[in-house]
DNA sequence: CTTGACCTTGACCCTGGGGGCAGGGTTTAG
DNA sequence: CTAAACCCTGCCCCCAGGGTCAAGGTCAAG
């Protein structure tokens, strides 16, 4: 299949396939005229780099995943490397998450001050 | 004052004073030579655009909150529209929030998906 | 055979807030 | 006089692509 169609089936676009494959994610073999072509592997390939980078992890962390699949398993987070980045996302998310609620209360004590500047003024 | 000194003086680098004027924030004179200068004022106004960055806010959200001191003003946060900018950034750092932790129960569920299937096997 | 619709290719510029480096000119201290 | 420290502009880099372009390939209808 070509790029079009591999886009359509896995949901993304074609310029997205592109940059996967800039990447190193997917390695496509080339007709004669130049046209990338794929395999029905690669769909679930694309489709699962979709999911991870939805989760917030970046290209580069997807590759644990995409080598579990490519190594015969049906599911790409069985593989133990996968497990490993999953809890490095959380306790990535549960920083974030735990910045964010501190920069929340500096900004609402921030508005309440100057509201108050305003009022006694 | 050169740019080194406004840089060190207000704790930011060189190279970060040049990007605020690029966004337009600064406009210093130019010496004979070619170099720019500021004024005491700037030191001001670089303090605070350094301090609403740290808060999350872009460049050019910084704005209102420049106008309101350039305006005259002690604060950069007295102004209507400061208040507007806290508002709508808290907004955002809730709505951020809400994604994260719906992020994070994804995660959550995806991980001890995987460990049973590992499991179980 | 040609036209037109659609597909694909690579290449370039853009995002935000700078970091890093190159290759100059200027200033200041010793 | 010279070296260090400073300043200038301009370029490439990050991340995950989006937008747009010119050029060429493919496939059907006429």
């Amino acid at each position: 299949m070509r790029i079009g169609d591999l886009a359509a089936e896995a949901g993304v676009t074609v310029k997205a396939v592109r940059y996967y494959e800039s990447q190193g994610l997917l390695k496509p073999r080339r007709e004669a005229n130049g046209y990338r072509a794929y395999s029905a592997e690669d769909v679930i390939v694309v489709r699962e780099v979709k999911a991870l980078l939805s989760l917030g992890l970046t290209a580069e962390q997807t590759y644990p995943f995409i080598e579990c699949l490519r190594a015969g398993n049906d599911r790409a987070d069985v593989c133990p490397a996968s497990l490993t980045a999953y809890r490095a996302r959380i306790a990535e998310v549960d920083r974030r998450i735990a910045e964010l609620a501190e920069l929340r209360i500096k900004l609402a004590d921030l508005l309440t001050d100057a509201e108050n500047w305003r009022t006694n003024r």
